[in-house]
DNA sequence: GCGTTGACTGATACTTTGTCTCAATATAGC
DNA sequence: GCTATATTGAGACAAAGTATCAGTCAACGC
């Protein structure tokens, strides 16, 4: 079953009526970049109404479909969201992004967070430096969102920051 | 010396001119909760333009004075910034954070980054939970948030994002 | 097939949180 | 006091959504 089927299907259990608009959003989505602006679907689709995208969009988060990512600039984009808990490794040049699975953080701060009397549930942790084609002078892009509307789709494997359960 | 006076210290080093606006702005800005928004200090200074309250906060930003903190939600908050690299615990209920010194991110995640080929430069992390009163029942205050305007410090379910050196 | 009902749509106005511009004013240095 | 420069406040503008509303569409019962 390809991710769209699947994504499909979720919405269909969810009692989502799966409409024209609706379908070219998630289409524009999927063949976007890994993560997306909203902006950028609705240069895709410009026939489809600006308050059609954005609920579409909060849809999909809330179906658990996408997730909203802030990134250090305080702009949101969307991404798609992945099963497991896991964080991001994100440049700051070039926006890439890769994923650590490994996380630690609750064996690491559980214990600060039990003395200051607090009962940890969950954490959101992203991590930023440079990636190896940066580092080497290659792969050197104005930051992802310099002038915005440059229509280039990110390099896949993308930021996001995860709200992970703890 | 105190805070106020260090900062004020601080910005004459920079050859920032103290006028009036600036340390009403400052005063307010010490006044308020540890965490606050340009909102409150602009209902806290109605007679202070709001360009001036936004360049005044951006100048005690580049002079690291407070930090931007971005939340969950996207919402820019500031927050006086602590020297030395820390992170925080928020109370999803309340609102009240602590301070957490420990961090061991860079040696828990920099093996990590390094097989993935990135060269860390910093991190952002925020756990969040409940704090002992919320837990106890006690302290409970409706979500403060509810309509912005009552003047009231943090709302709750409040992530607060600060980007470390790692 | 028809009518009803409720979900969905697109246009548009509005909100929030800033930034930019510009003329007026304050201040520092001489 | 004069001049150059920095700062100010008002207000326009912008980005990224959200809210509202009338019109449209699709499902469902008859």
């Amino acid at each position: 079953m390809s991710q769209l089927a699947q994504v499909v299907q979720l919405l269909e259990d969810r009692n989502v009526r799966l409409t024209p608009p609706r379908l070219a959003v998630l289409a524009a989505a999927a063949a976007a970049a890994e993560r997306f602006s909203a902006e950028e679907i609705q240069r895709e689709l410009p026939r489809v109404g600006r308050a059609t995208i954005f609920r579409t969009l909060k849809l999909l988060v809330d179906a658990d479909i996408i997730c909203r990512v802030i990134q250090d600039d305080g702009r949101l984009l969307y991404r798609w969201s992945r099963r497991g808990h896991h964080h991001h490794l994100v440049c700051r040049t070039c926006g890439a992004t890769r994923d650590i699975s490994q996380c630690g953080i609750p064996e690491l701060l559980g214990e600060a967070a039990r003395v200051a009397g607090f009962a940890m549930e969950g954490h959101w942790l992203e991590v930023y430096g440079r990636c190896q084609r940066c580092l080497a002078g290659e792969g050197e892009r104005p930051a992802l969102d310099a002038k915005r509307a440059t229509g280039a789709a990110p390099r896949s494997e993308e930021v996001t920051s995860v709200t992970g359960a703890a």
